[in-house]
DNA sequence: AACTCGGGGCT
DNA sequence: AGCCCAGAGTT
């Protein structure tokens, strides 16, 4: 008996078609469709993980300018990776980036591999990316899911059940995997996101201008603003926290993250959270003992930030200090280091941390002026 | 299956 | 104040 297809109410070429002409006529003209390097591909398809093609694009232009190849960004220095991906957002992709391109030195000399399997071996590639760069970039008849196709087969076949279980899960890369066309299967897949991110938004979508309207069961059921099945979330706890400017001789005390971890690899100003009944002078105390074994003068309130990570929110107190006393050392962190203020910008640093530090130099530039 | 891991733009 | 984004890795 062979086995049946996962839905066969809607035939693929009822929706191949017209999904690959609109997007022959819709397509944006973004930065890593106008090559066909499948390095660059690779660097776009990191890039856009759980990230907006808008926040991605200046970062892929950079990135790629600045190392080319893959022996580039072999041969690089990991800090000089993370500082192009400042800002970017989920560290531990510069890292693997930076590995998974040594091991295809190695391994596979210097070329990226073409198969989904040899593409899933590599750090930082999986099921998605795997399928966009074995498709996009080598042409082959390999699936993806993502977020945006998620959103669309769930709406087109109406898949009502919640996304993030595995047994959804494997009916939309079933989903996926049928609608396929041996020709062109790079375009279809990104039809598909294309339609997800343009048109099948996840709330009030067009569907009077989709190209899939006429087959859309979820349309004809007028249940395009409840599909996919919302998950609900947890509330996220908010953590104060507390971080000193610690100033010795015209310089400023700054430590390295350890690089497993969130923000990994990347350098921060001494500090941390504040515990229940603590005031957050005593909390920086504290913390900057037991992070770097000094004792410091607390001064005036530099900045305060609020700022919101995935899984929970932090509100940041940054304050002047200077050094009082004790040798520093690394305790919580990877590495320590005196910079000049003017040095900052070398370093790469969290976003929240970049807030301190232009608030830290507009006010040394005030103070210039105002002691000309 | 549930967590961890950023940052920003939109509603 | 949530929600979501061209997800992957770990537990």
């Amino acid at each position: 008996m062979a086995k049946e297809p996962v839905q066969s109410k809607l035939s693929p070429s009822a929706i191949r078609r017209p999904l690959l002409r609109w997007f022959d006529r819709e397509a944006r003209d973004l930065p890593w469709r106008r090559t066909r390097d499948p390095y660059a591909i690779w660097i776009s398809e990191i890039m856009l993980q759980q990230t907006r093609v808008q926040a991605a694009a200046p970062y892929y232009e950079r990135f790629v300018r600045r190392f080319p190849t893959v022996v580039a960004l072999a041969r690089a220095r990991l800090d000089s990776v993370l500082k192009l991906w400042e800002g970017l957002g989920y560290y531990c992709r510069a890292r693997n980036l930076h590995k998974a391109a040594q091991e295809i030195v190695t391994r596979f000399g210097g070329q990226l591999p073409e198969t989904r399997s040899e593409l899933l071996s590599l750090p930082g590639i999986g099921a998605y990316t795997a399928g966009a760069i074995s498709s996009i970039a080598f042409g082959q008849r390999e699936p993806l899911v993502d977020g945006n196709v998620t959103r669309v087969l769930c709406r087109v076949f109406r898949v009502r059940g919640n996304p993030k279980e595995a047994v959804v899960q494997k009916k939309l890369w079933s989903l996926a995997e049928e609608l396929l066309p041996a020709a062109r299967p790079g375009d279809f897949n990104q039809a598909l996101m294309e339609l997800g991110s343009e048109i099948c938004l996840p709330k009030n979508p067009p569907c009077e201008v989709c190209p899939l309207r006429r087959t859309c069961l979820a349309k004809r059921h007028g249940e395009q603003n409840r599909l996919p099945a919302r998950r609900r979330k947890k509330p996220i706890p908010c953590h104060t926290v507390v971080v000193g400017v610690i100033e010795r001789n015209g310089r400023v005390l700054i430590d390295k993250r350890p690089s497993d971890g969130l923000l990994g690899g990347l350098w921060e100003f001494p500090g941390g959270k504040k515990q229940s009944g603590e005031s957050l002078e005593e909390a920086l105390h504290r913390e900057v003992l037991e992070e770097v074994g000094i004792r410091i003068r607390v001064g005036d309130s530099i900045a305060t930030v609020d700022h919101a990570y995935s899984h929970f929110r932090i509100r940041l107190h940054a304050f002047r200090c200077t050094y009082a006393s004790g040798t520093p050392q690394c305790l919580g962190c990877d590495a320590i280091k005196w910079v000049r203020p003017g040095d900052l910008r070398r370093y790469a640093f969290p976003a929240a941390n970049k807030k301190i530090i232009r608030a830290l130099l507009d006010a040394r530039q005030a103070g210039r002026r105002g002691s000309q």
